[in-house]
DNA sequence: AAGCGTCGGCTCGCTAGCGTACATAGCGTG
DNA sequence: CACGCTATGTACGCTAGCGAGCCGACGCTT
């Protein structure tokens, strides 16, 4: 009994499957940690494994090239790496880096897409997570374009801070810049105006969030509209 | 037969099916007309018809509000409006615009569900399709934020070119400008920099494309990889 | 304790694109 | 055939953000 509540609390994905979805997931997972900074994939590569966070989340990176890349999506315990075995394509759309380390659970491709068969509670549940990504790409589109880097980088922040589930954040400018896109001056400049405003505390690499409604106040209304989105579509019941 | 050969031929998502399935696509659609600058539905309004375009296309914004709106896909004969419903979701993520009059297939939401269950080949051809507009839709986030007014423009025109199938397309800056989310008179120096180049000509809101190749180079490489994609992941058999 | 690498603050000149506004030029209509 | 609408050309000052680079500060290593 307490594997099967560890397994609903765990992953948010993963939360109000019947309990016979439960333990086909335990046994066909395994749960591995994820190190800070390894890439799980590249684009187009073949996907052999997919992750279900627990602590740990994953940056989602799409790169035109080597110079212009930007994040566009992240998983962390309430979603998954490698949706796309789900619409049946074992090819990764996207690059995967881990960026905040910790234990995630593990499938390999051929199990996971076994399982979906069994298991259709889940598979609905996954399916629903796939509208989900896809509204928050559309929308991070519109707001990569349109919304400054200080609101951009407070919604980042506090998205970050969702999945890690601490105020401390390792990140520094330089990799903040490459998430967003920008140049690391201007996330110097977006963050020093964050921590005058006494929103966030920062040094070396450490970020700390002190005034988490005041960030929400400085974020653009993306952060909730992706919040309020993911709470209607996929409920943790 | 000649029915079966139209099917095919009028949507790319339904080439290649069998043809007990083209059948129960015929039995279960209607055609109808798609009049220039219709709405069909607006976020997170319900799905009440799916849409295959035959000659028709269809713009997919995503809207932060008022002013912010930026096109993010396109959903012309090579693909549907209503998408999300095979995930399960019967609400429109996105605003649909028709965006080139014409005429295109019609299902109700609950005929083309049920049409699922009975076609597979279709349903995991649409499924594919999910996967290429995820991609598609990542692309565009990079794209509208890395790459400059012109080579967008460059870049819609193409894939609006190989929506509408001619080389005159109704056009004008405004609405061009609405649809890559810049300033009219932003559109307008791209265009007379492109008119100039010998790229296109354009007169009161009729563009017509004279160097299509000359016009690929302009655009940016993303216009390329969005068809290379489409070609590899829903070849047209 | 010195050295070195990393991180962050800051500057310079520059460009793309913005908001606004006004002027012109086709074209349909009365 | 003048009127008025719509589409396009253009201008002005402004801002965000760029690319490049330099410097100082911190802290880990030796």
């Amino acid at each position: 009994m307490t594997s099967i509540f560890h397994v609903a609390d765990a992953n948010r994905l993963l939360a109000g499957l019947p309990s016979v979805e439960q333990d086909a997931f335990m046994a066909a997972c395994e749960t591995v940690e994820l190190v800070f900074g390894e890439v799980l994939i590249k684009p187009t590569e073949t996907i052999t494994h997919v992750y279900f966070p627990i602590d740990s989340f994953i940056s989602l990176i799409a790169s035109l090239d080597t110079d212009d890349q930007l994040e566009v999506a992240m998983a962390g315990r309430e979603g998954m790496f490698g949706i796309s075995l789900v619409l049946g394509i074992d090819e990764s759309p996207l690059l995967a880096l881990v960026q905040g380390a910790g234990s995630a659970f593990r499938l390999n491709a051929v199990s996971f897409q076994m399982l979906l068969l069994k298991c259709p509670v889940l598979h609905q549940r996954l399916k629903h997570y796939i509208y989900v990504m896809m509204r928050q790409l559309a929308r991070s589109a519109a707001c990569n374009h349109f919304h400054r880097i200080e609101a951009r980088l407070a919604r980042w922040l506090l998205m970050t801070q969702d999945r890690a589930g601490g105020e401390q954040l390792h990140l520094t400018h330089e990799f903040l810049a490459m998430m967003l896109g920008v140049r690391r001056a201007g996330v110097t400049l977006a963050a020093i105006s964050l921590q005058t405003r006494g929103l966030i505390h920062y040094q070396r690499g450490e970020i700390t969030v002190l005034d988490r409604p005041g960030l929400i106040e400085a974020a653009c209304e993306c952060y909730n509209q992706d919040c309020a989105l993911y709470a209607r579509i996929l409920p943790v019941i």
